[in-house]
DNA sequence: CTCCAGGTTG
DNA sequence: CAACCTGGAG
């Protein structure tokens, strides 16, 4: 790992000194992240499928989520919704309870009616190209790109938080605000095309263990700071969520007894889920929506 | 207890 | 650009 980071050190230094990525600067940037991921490689259970519909669900859970805590829920997915049919056909309320844990339920939601979508309109196909995968709902340029690339091996350019990181520190170390336009071109040039799953799985590798021992993320144009979870609906509404996951369909007096929060924060907690069609009222009683 | 990781949506 | 969620780290 010392070899990884001494290794992409002589790479920054041959970059400023040329102010150019040549072929050999090229050559020696790829093999520092082979010979890394050759002796370091993560075995991560969608690493080893060709389903894309497998990839898919990984890919939307890793891009709200870290690694260690998706495995488990991974796994758990697709036993429960073993195929695209599976999920398209299941309810909302069962899918929100494997979903549990991981946080952002609406991106459940759109994952599930993403399914939905393909299952009707793409003959339960998984679209193999950005612009159409980037119309389904939960599915943003960098999904989509991934997509791509792990389900079908296309070089698509893929640029999020691993890749960032390999770039700024190859790259731009003693930039701020490095911008995803500013890191697209060094990729166009050092992505290697003959292996691109290979390719961008070596660059989250990389990626991972660089963040071990340095912090870019204030360096990437994209970092901002969060707003104080206390005053944010956040919470209260994952706990509404999670709450009649297990417990079925609740008054909001109830909820507001059960968990612990004044009438008037679930009650705009509420009127937000309601808002997204996550939750729907249903005289009186509030429960999972069905669509 | 506070801070932080993550990409998409509206 | 703010909001979305959870849980591990400090």
């Amino acid at each position: 790992m010392d070899k990884l980071l001494d290794g992409l050190i002589l790479v920054r230094e041959s970059y400023i000194k040329k102010k150019k990525i040549d072929a050999a600067i090229k050559r020696k940037f790829l093999s520092c992240i082979y010979d890394f991921y050759d002796s370091n490689y993560r075995h991560l259970p969608w690493r080893s499928t060709n389903n894309p519909y497998h990839i898919l669900v990984s890919e939307v859970m890793l891009q709200q989520t870290q690694v260690n805590r998706v495995i488990d829920k991974y796994l758990l997915f697709i036993k429960k919704f073993p195929t695209i049919e599976a999920l398209a056909h299941s309810s909302l309320h069962d899918v929100l309870g494997v979903w549990q844990g991981l946080g952002y339920n609406r991106r459940a939601k759109y994952l599930w009616q993403a399914s939905q979508i393909i299952v009707s309109q793409y003959n339960g196909n998984v679209p193999d190209n950005e612009a159409e995968l980037q119309k389904l709902p939960g599915l943003g340029k960098a999904t989509a790109a991934s997509v791509c690339i792990f389900a079908f091996g296309r070089p698509a350019l893929y640029i999020e938080t691993n890749v960032r990181t390999v770039y700024i520190y190859s790259f731009f170390a003693n930039h701020q605000n490095v911008s995803d336009a500013m890191i697209r071109p060094l990729l166009e040039v050092t992505i290697d095309t003959t292996n691109p799953k290979k390719f961008y799985n070596a660059l989250m590798d990389c990626g991972t263990c660089i963040k071990q021992h340095y912090n870019f993320s204030r360096h990437s144009a994209h970092y901002t700071v969060q707003k104080p979870y206390k005053t944010s609906l956040r919470k209260v509404r994952g706990d509404i969520v999670r709450y009649i996951v297990s417990y079925g369909a609740t008054h909001k007096e109830i909820l507001a007894q059960r968990l612990g929060y004044s009438p008037d924060k679930i009650q705009k907690a509420l009127e937000a889920l309601c808002r997204e069609n996550l939750v729907c009222e249903d005289n009186g009683m509030y429960t999972i929506a069905k669509r």
